[in-house]
DNA sequence: GTCATAATAT
DNA sequence: CATATTATGA
């Protein structure tokens, strides 16, 4: 049913019904009730006009009705939109304004097929017909005027397709374009969501499809989004690490610096942390009072339990050399030894075994293992050897483990040591159970050597130093009611080389009591070092966050498609009957399988998933 | 369901 | 203009 429901869905087209005068519009709208989903009309029109007509629509059929007119003046527009109208466009219509009705149309329709009752006032039926040709030609999917004048073609290689309704007059037209969809990250994390619930060797496009139960979107959508995430991970599996060969390739990373996208996503993190810390969207990594169960005080347990790591494997002991960051640190190569170290029983400053939590996580495509990646794990490992007092300052940088205040300083100062050009500090302040209570101080653009953590009083958190062949960031959050850092929340560190980047770990995994093993497959973008500059750009494949919070106070503003997603976690949190919508632009999506079914809480803690932005984009930032 | 590749977006 | 993403057809 869902399946057919997609189908159509994808065979979603426009159907524009044009009429002279607005008690045509009327006769129609009663005749056909139902059929019609929006109503388009001029403003000036003889018999009555469009806020008339607004308010009769409104009033019968409670549809929404968009007013057109050349009428510019802010009154004229304001008084439309207070009186009810839905958009206000100025004509000729742009394709911006098009676009939106478009989406306001397929927002308000999330089943069926969508209809756009064209209203034309008689007097000016050319500014229609405007419209209407540049709906059919510019812009959105398949729109056309269907009258008995006119009919506007896209010129376009498809030819006519099937309507999804009949109607004697209404004609259904040439999709031009079809909208892609958008993989957002919250989409994305819900594939994984999927992916993880089927696994991955199960996971076959129809599968993730019931799973994932968005609406709008189709088979082939995920069939090609699996094939890319695919190739992903082959590279994943293939490339185990980068090699150092990024590292060294650049003096200046200025100019590469930003404009990649990966790279977004530290800039995202900055942005979020320097940005818009009104909202604690960061969750601690780790439920209830559990911490990463890390390996007694050695980092390579961390990398992988059930082998040495090499000595080098470690981005920390040789940041400029031939260390391979990440690449060898799961070094528990099979699929199936992979193991997540986060899950633990253990409390802050209790000492903990080599290693509390073993999830397996084990991932095979086909009969090959699939070697997951688990950033986290590595980059993560700032929570060990709680000693009493408990140490401080023992988060931030990637996979570094402090020893003490003292030689942790130092430790982590690899990076903070390492050329300075830039040192970006950003304080965050988290209380215990990881909610946001301020922002600490914000430096920017300091020679200053920092150790960039707190120390309980000194909020320095974000670190970004920069020497010539990497960058490196880290964020850690202080948990103010402790005097120990870290424990719950800490972001981890992104590298840069050249063209690549590693980006900052966000929190993704977390487990559950038991042993489920809820582990998405989280970004491994490691591989992106090797790759120079003719490599392919590719994608981080986890779950993460680029997007900023939203900020209360907005509410009044008009969402847009693809904006005001609900975020994962949100729902997860907070199951609803009224499931919000991932709005996709063929359709609207509605989540018919409540996430929370899949999810635990203590997972949906660590989750911060709200990202609306498409993935490798991003996200505009809040004036 | 997958793969290669065309189409489209950035 | 090149690259990245998504759609599509075999």
């Amino acid at each position: 049913m869902l399946s057919s429901l997609l189908t159509d869905n994808r065979n979603l087209e426009l159907i524009v019904v044009t009429v002279k005068k607005p008690f045509d519009a009327l006769s129609i709208l009663r005749l056909k009730k139902g059929l019609f989903d929006l109503v388009v009309s001029d403003l000036h029109m003889p018999e009555m006009n469009g806020m008339e007509l607004q308010k009769q629509v409104e009033e019968e059929f409670k549809l929404p009705v968009i007013i057109m007119s050349s009428d510019e003046s802010k009154n004229v527009i304001s008084r439309s939109l207070e009186g009810g109208a839905a958009f206000y466009i100025v004509k000729p219509a742009n394709k911006v304004d098009l676009k939106n009705v478009w989406h306001y149309a397929v927002a308000i329709k999330t089943g069926n097929s969508l209809s756009i009752k064209e209203i034309e006032g008689s007097r000016e039926p050319s500014y229609s017909s405007t419209l209407v040709e540049r709906l059919s030609l510019e812009d959105v999917n398949s729109a056309t005027s269907i009258n008995d004048e006119k009919r506007y073609r896209k010129n376009g290689r498809k030819e006519e397709r099937k309507s999804t309704k009949d109607d004697q007059e209404v004609d259904s037209q040439p999709a031009s374009k079809k909208p892609k969809v958008v993989w957002t990250n919250s989409l994305h994390n819900r594939f994984l969501l999927a992916l993880n619930h089927i696994g991955l060797d199960k996971a076959v496009p129809k599968r993730i499809l019931e799973c994932m139960s968005v609406r709008g979107l189709s088979r082939e959508n995920i069939a090609s989004h699996l094939q890319k995430y695919r190739i992903f991970l082959k590279k994943v599996a293939e490339r185990g690490g980068c090699s150092s060969k990024n590292l060294s390739g650049r003096d200046d990373l200025r100019t590469n610096f930003a404009p990649s996208q990966p790279f977004m996503m530290f800039k995202n993190v900055q942005q979020e942390y320097s940005q818009r810390v009104t909202r604690a969207s960061i969750q601690p990594g780790l439920g209830g009072n559990t911490i990463p169960a890390l390996g007694g005080s050695s980092f390579r347990n961390l990398h992988s339990p059930n082998q040495q790591a090499p000595s080098n494997n470690s981005i920390l002991q040789s940041p400029y050399g031939q260390s391979r960051l990440f690449g060898n640190a799961n070094s528990a190569n099979q699929a199936n030894q992979i193991r997540s170290g986060l899950e633990s029983n253990y409390s802050i400053g209790e000492n903990m075994p080599s290693y509390g939590g073993v999830i397996p996580n084990g991932l095979t495509h086909g009969t090959r293992p699939m070697q997951m990646y688990h950033p986290q794990n590595q980059a993560r490992s700032y929570l060990q050897n709680f000693g009493s007092p408990p140490l401080i300052n023992r988060f931030g940088a990637v996979g570094i483990q402090a020893t003490n205040y003292g030689s942790g300083v130092g430790d982590i100062g690899i990076i903070n040591n390492s050329l300075n050009t830039n040192n970006n500090y950003v304080g965050i302040r988290v209380t215990t159970d990881g909610r946001l209570i301020g922002s600490g101080q914000m430096q920017l653009n300091t020679n200053e050597l920092s150790n960039g953590f707190s120390d309980g009083g000194h909020p320095c958190l974000m670190n970004w130093a920069r020497n010539g062949n990497m960058n490196v960031a880290s964020i850690g959050f202080n948990i103010a009611s402790e005097n120990y850092v870290a424990r719950r929340g800490s972001f981890s560190a992104g590298f840069e080389g050249a063209n690549q980047f590693f980006p900052p770990t966000p929190f993704t995994s977390v487990y559950h009591g038991n042993s489920t093993p809820m582990l998405l497959p989280p970004p491994p973008p490691q591989h992106q070092l090797g790759l120079g500059n003719g490599g392919q750009n590719d994608f981080v494949f986890g779950l993460m966050n680029n997007s900023p919070p939203i900020l209360g106070g907005n509410s009044n503003q008009q969402p847009q498609i693809g904006e005001g997603e609900p975020n994962v976690s949100d729902m997860l949190l907070e199951p609803t009957n009224n499931p919000p919508a991932y709005q996709l632009p063929q359709g609207v999506a509605q989540m018919s399988t409540p996430l929370h079914e899949l999810l635990t809480p203590d997972f949906l803690n660590s989750l911060h998933i709200d990202d609306n932005t498409p993935r490798n984009e991003q996200p505009s930032s809040q004036a």
